[in-house]
DNA sequence: TCGACAATAT
DNA sequence: AATATTGTCG
């Protein structure tokens, strides 16, 4: 019985096989699709200018010659994002989450560990250095959080003799259901917004007073 | 082998 | 700016 119980804890063995393989053909290297989430598009006017030119052969055909081949650009959308934080926080939002652990707690199908790692790189670095060296962005930058106020926005609602003004440019509605987001309809398993766990965000960041600019 | 991070490429 | 890839180090 050729079983063999490989040594290794493939927990979760979701892997999907892309049928097509490149055949060494360097044609269509892994094409770069650039343009993901087409959010909202805030176009105010479309600047058709009629003359399209026909001839446009702005073709950057440039030497194609790429070995390594790249992968496609993960678009990691505000959900996706969502899921990343919040498998940070479920691992103690400090350290100790590894990659591959937050790939399990995302359960997101078809995200490789070397994405998670890139995107927990540009985390990190967003989050450990001041991000706005120049130019302070309202941006909440926690001891290990950061991401738009979404939640510690809440109440407070400034009772205007009984008229609700929709003020509340935050509604974290991120989505999948409104078709918003056009991802691949799945993964519509259980979305726990299981957010109300006990905050320990550790907002101490203690710096030896000195906000340098 | 895995993970963090720096450097680099696109 | 964002993401991918590679290389180095622990």
């Amino acid at each position: 019985m050729p079983v063999a119980t490989v040594g290794l804890s493939a927990a979760t063995k979701e892997e999907k096989e892309e049928s097509a393989m490149n055949r060494l053909s360097l044609q269509t290297p892994p094409s770069l699709r650039e343009g993901c989430a087409s959010r909202g598009s805030r176009s105010s006017s479309n600047r058709a200018v009629s003359s399209s030119p026909p001839t446009i052969h702005t073709s950057l055909r440039t030497s194609n010659l790429q070995q390594t081949a790249r992968k496609q650009r993960r678009c990691w959308s505000p959900e996706l994002h969502r899921r990343f934080v919040n498998a940070l926080q479920k691992l103690g939002g400090s350290q100790a989450a590894t990659p591959k652990q937050i790939r399990e707690l995302m359960q997101v199908d078809g995200l490789t560990n070397d994405e998670v790692k890139s995107h927990l790189q540009k985390y990190r670095l967003h989050t450990r250095r001041v991000p706005a060296a120049s130019g302070n962005q309202p941006v909440v930058v926690l001891g290990g959080l950061w991401m738009s106020p979404d939640q510690y926005n809440d109440s407070s609602k400034v009772s205007s003799s009984g008229s609700d003004s929709p003020q509340s440019p935050l509604h974290l509605t991120a989505g999948s259901r409104g078709g918003t987001s056009p991802t691949e309809g799945e993964s519509m398993e259980d979305d726990e917004d299981a957010r109300s766990e006990s905050f320990s965000w550790k907002s101490h960041l203690h710096k030896p007073g000195n906000v340098d600019v």
